[in-house]
DNA sequence: GCCTCTGGATTTTTT
DNA sequence: ATCCAGAGGC
């Protein structure tokens, strides 16, 4: 986005401050925090570290986490947190028993939040709302420095971000905001439609500008998404127009299974590419779950098609990353016990669960952080309440942390995390376990990574260094330098656009996905992510389903895509691998050309002519055409070298 | 304390 | 099919 901007505005685009909410969130309580108790050395807690302090909680109170599902719990809390609820709140206008049980769990683990000094992704967006209510002065400085406020994707905020937006904006009244109802498809995370409709309420003297050129795909392609998703009952009617060509026809592709499927899409890419005008770049897939990648993933790497995986499982999520930065978190903030206790005895030191369990006790008998209980362990003259061994296991621990700590002051982030490596004996620790190699080379990566903050001070490199960690988007990796394709899940794509888009896996169970069967309004979200796929490519637009699928170790045969037959049928052409031998190595799309009833075409044999029967078949399509010099001639439209003749 | 085995859950989408 | 937590053996 900042290279896009700096292209469109050149230097003015550095004046500008751009980012999500949460990155943004997260500087402001990175300066200000303090004024709502925040250490300026804070945490933030990404999904699995939140899972440990939710089973935390659970332990704490005396509750079963079998019995309450902490994620279920996490959901509601996080579903508070995203309209403003405090935990106080939250009990008050508790319900049911489920409710009450949510209630004292999300007060205990603020709690446990405040004591780790640490936030999750919710609290950066909720603290920065209360701190700007708290502290009308400290609002007034960000008020002050931004003049005008532009946000993007405004059908996917939620209510703590519409208000976030308010408050900035209030002071100058310079609000913009862009957003399309069609393409709202993050309510599973709170995402409030309301805010939209509220919008005009809010700011009654808003100017509306509605925007129905479409600059980006064909005249089909809109067609067919049009087609799609105007079948949703809660929608205003808008259509999109063009002035963009009709273009080529939608290419409908039925395969035997997943790995045909992939293999289809390798291929067509391989025939594009060779056909000269379209680029690795160029070309996206696109599915429903980070699972569907892995047939697509292996079929690009046994043909040897250069190829990204966005997404899927993450970096920064994989172990011997997560050990690596909670080794550094730690340092950076001890008071942050998820971490520690993520990393005490990894690589193993000879601390197990009864040491910790009679440590963690001890420590929390005294009211201190972990961390300072292992400090004072290895203060002079201390009587060490554990077994020799344990004790001294434990005050190993604690001079590695403190040595860690020493030099986090004085070297960057790369040297420290080559200290932390070292020192634990990381590197041996990993080799000896399965995919050892593969998993050295994920350090090194982000060895690498660390090295890109080498000129800030150690302090400053640190900071920033674990913040974008924990703010890294997935869509940060797209890379549009190295030319190759983009596999991408349908969510992630939002936003971005490819001439050549491939959407896999339209099946019913898939697209839509089987968990929105019994809800209307999920049924309609699904469809508008069907929508939000289609609308991604400019010229070409493939739409794939297996007959057969593998998931989750079973075989399953899904029916196609109910969306599939809300495209008109004139828009489309067929393809399928039966064909495949006999097709000659180019791509489906220039052999298959849409014909409709009266189009003038030109054939090289049999001249000019019309266009006077039109039978798709299921991979083709026959058509009768009348030639005033040779009559009526029945042809098949992928065999006939038809060309169709400019409409005036 | 640490390693291995087994049974059970678990996959929708993400800042 | 794969990952994780808990149990049991060394």
């Amino acid at each position: 986005m900042v290279e896009r901007l700096d292209h469109l505005l050149g230097r003015e685009a550095g004046e500008l401050s751009l980012g999500t909410f949460h990155a943004l969130c997260a500087g402001i309580l990175r300066r200000d925090g303090a004024a709502v108790g925040l250490h300026p050395r804070y945490s933030i807690y990404d999904d699995s570290d939140q899972i440990s302090l939710m089973k935390r909680s659970l332990q704490e109170l005396g509750l079963d986490p079998k019995t309450y599902n902490p994620r279920a719990l996490l959901g509601a809390m996080s579903a508070a947190k995203s309209q403003l609820l405090t935990a106080e709140d939250y009990v008050e206008r508790s319900r049911s028993y489920f409710e009450e049980i949510v209630g004292r769990v999300y007060q205990r683990y603020e709690l446990l939040l405040a004591q780790n000094q640490a936030v999750d992704f919710d609290d950066l967006l909720m603290k920065t709302h209360q701190l700007f209510q708290s502290h009308p002065q400290i609002l007034a400085r960000y008020q002050s420095r931004y003049d005008h406020i532009l946000v993007d994707e405004f059908q996917d905020t939620n209510l703590t971000q519409y208000a976030l937006a308010r408050q900035l904006s209030a002071r100058h009244s310079n609000l913009f905001v862009v957003g399309d109802p069609d393409q709202s498809i993050y309510s599973w995370r709170q995402a409030d439609i309301r805010n939209i409709l509220d919008f005009e309420r809010d700011y009654p003297e808003a100017q509306v500008v509605h925007l129905e050129q479409n600059y980006r795909s064909t005249q089909t392609i809109l067609q067919a998404a049009h087609g799609v998703v105007s079948v949703n009952e809660d929608r205003k009617e808008t259509q999109l127009w063009t002035e963009n060509e009709k273009g080529l026809p939608v290419i409908m592709v039925e395969a035997d299974s997943e790995s045909d499927e992939a293999r289809f899409v390798v291929r067509e890419v391989d025939n594009l590419l060779a056909q000269g005008d379209v680029r690795p770049n160029d070309c996206a897939v696109m599915y429903r779950t980070n699972a569907q990648s892995r047939a697509l993933e292996e079929a690009f790497m046994r043909h040897g098609t250069p190829y990204q995986v966005i997404g899927g499982v993450r970096f920064y999520e994989r172990r011997e990353i997560k050990d690596l930065i909670a080794y550094l978190r730690l340092v950076y903030n001890p008071y942050d016990d998820i971490s520690l206790l993520r990393i005490v005895n990894v690589p193993p030191r000879g601390i197990g669960q009864r040491t910790l369990d009679d440590f963690r006790q001890w420590a929390g008998r005294l009211g201190i952080p972990l961390y300072a209980g292992l400090q004072r362990l290895t203060e002079d003259g201390f009587s060490n309440p554990f077994g020799a061994h344990a004790g001294a296991a434990l005050g190993r621990f604690a001079s590695l942390i403190r040595d860690l700590s020493a030099q986090s002051a004085q070297v960057d982030v790369a040297r420290l995390l080559d200290s932390v490596i070292k020192a634990s004996g990381y590197q041996e620790y990993v080799m000896e376990s399965p995919d050892g190699e593969e998993r050295w080379q994920n350090i090194l990566e982000l060895r690498g990574i660390a090295a890109g903050y080498q000129n800030l001070d150690p302090q400053q490199g640190l900071t920033v260094f674990l913040e974008c960690v924990s703010l890294f988007s997935d869509t940060d990796e797209l890379d549009e330098k190295t030319d190759r394709a983009t596999l991408i899940t349908l969510h992630q794509a939002k936003g971005l656009e490819f001439p050549v888009v491939f959407m896999v896996g339209m099946e019913e169970g898939l697209l839509p996905h089987f968990k929105c069967f019994d809800h209307s309004e999920q049924m309609e979200e699904e469809r508008r992510l069907c929508y939000v796929g289609m609308t991604r490519a400019k010229k070409r637009l493939y739409l794939l389903r297996a007959m057969r699928r593998t998931l989750m170790g079973g075989v399953t045969a899904n029916p196609p895509s109910r969306f599939l037959s809300d495209i008109p049928g004139k828009l489309t052409s067929h393809a399928s691998l039966y064909r495949e031998e006999a097709m000659l190595a180019s791509p489906v799309a220039t052999t298959l050309v849409e014909f409709e009833v009266g189009d003038q075409v030109e054939h090289p044999k049999f001249g000019r002519g019309v266009v006077v029967g039109c039978r798709p078949t299921r991979d083709d399509c026959e058509l009768e055409v009348s030639f005033p010099d040779f009559g009526r001639k029945k042809l098949l439209s992928s065999l006939a070298r038809l060309g169709r003749l400019r409409e005036d």
